[in-house]
DNA sequence: CGACAGATTGACGAAAGTCAATTACGGTGG
DNA sequence: CCACCGTAATTGACTTTCGTCAATCTGTCG
């Protein structure tokens, strides 16, 4: 039952806020879960039942309209936290884009556990502030930028996230593996896979990036790529 | 200096959460404050010095790009909360679009007096939660609405949240004043006012709004806006 | 009553979307 | 290890929507 003191995401995730006695009884309401790329573990408007940390993989946020259109509304890496605590209705499907790992609660004892341990609050209250700030400048992007901007602002922030994942040392990696497809990087920047796949070659004609596969992506002109976002 | 017992939002702000000795305690590090229309209260990038409660009036909270381009990010109502606990630098600029009454207080002041109040920070997590499920149904608007479609829930929205400044009894509002010019429709919404003003046309030749003067709409036909976002 | 900011309207252009055909990748099984 | 298949990505031709620029109109306030 003492997974917690082994587990990766121990002092990253939301229960770096407890002590050692918080945490065993946090660890006995938790499951273990493993999920397949391409699973759902939540969906839109349902009922709120579990609560997760995420230990391993990457796992999207997604809102839809009735005829297909998607948007991608939030993505969740290792440490991360997902679900809606105290009652409210699930508002995005969850799923997996990558095998992943996660420990759910179920709402109710999460909530429960929490209202009785602030500093567990306080730590997801600081969280939920950042991911608020982070969504608000998602709409500055959504709403104001061009195609063109809007693919080199991904491109370096993904640089950015993904350094730990590629065993780096300090600084964003030039060369990475995107946990998304074209049909997801064009729902996480509201545009059509058709211009992703566009604006990307504008991207190698100019040779800013370059595109050994699928999914990789090597960066060779960093300035380059900053330059298209320096309206910001 | 007790102003906090008569004030309008005593029980719909996050003051809520406080009993009266504690509400005492607070009221004393509060400030007052009137702000004009068009003042603007914080700055994109600054320390984050000041967090307060809306006592009065409506605010916007919006980021801008070097060239100019601007997206509101953020519209906020008496009761609501504004500015950025914890440390961080404020992510937005925050304007009053009428004029308004605040109470504020030195971000420092509330963080400390917060952390010893978890029923204040529970308040305050689940106001930022709804906050955060509110703005990621927004990424869906801007990346993946029409013009038209986007313009037909923004009345909706509207209608439903003004419904008590029209101190009508219960149920959306039929007929109402904006708090925003064209341009600040357009900043929500990610278009240009030629676009807004275009659209808002269209849905008057239809018969489904009219727009007695610049501020005012009076909705005609619910259902037939309401058939437009259907593709929710 | 008049001036000016704000809103509308029109003509045009550019950016992104759509539809369809082709190509390339990556996994599978022989 | 290679050939094959299916999915994903690219490319091209065309359309649509929205943005741009400019002129005109209108409501609001001095």
């Amino acid at each position: 039952m003492d997974h917690c003191s082994a587990c990766v995401v121990r002092n990253s995730a939301i229960c770096s806020a407890l002590d050692m006695d918080e945490i065993a009884l946090l660890g006995k309401m938790g499951r273990h879960h493993k999920l397949v790329a391409g699973q759902t573990l939540m969906w839109e408007g349902e009922d709120s039942l579990l609560v997760a940390n995420i230990i391993d993989g990457v796992l999207k946020l997604s809102t839809s309209l009735a005829d297909g259109r998607e948007q991608i509304v939030g993505v969740v890496y290792p440490s991360d936290f997902i679900g809606r605590p105290f009652g409210a209705r699930t508002q995005h499907n969850v799923t997996a884009l990558t095998d992943a790992h996660i420990c759910s609660f179920s709402s109710s004892d999460f909530d429960r556990f929490a209202r009785a341990h602030p500093e567990l609050e306080h730590k997801l209250l600081e969280r939920t502030l950042a991911e608020l700030d982070r969504t608000r400048r998602w709409l500055l992007l959504l709403g104001r930028m061009t195609a063109s901007e809007k693919l080199a602002h991904f491109l370096l922030d993904m640089s950015a996230r993904l350094v730990k994942q590629d065993c780096r040392a300090a600084g964003p990696a030039d060369a990475f593996d995107l946990p998304f497809g074209r049909q997801q990087i064009a729902d996480i920047l509201g545009l059509t896979i058709e211009t992703v796949s566009r604006r990307l070659n504008d991207f190698k004609a100019q040779g800013l990036i370059e595109v050994p596969s699928r999914r990789r992506i090597e960066i060779l002109n960093r300035a380059g790529l900053e330059s298209i976002t320096d309206a910001v």
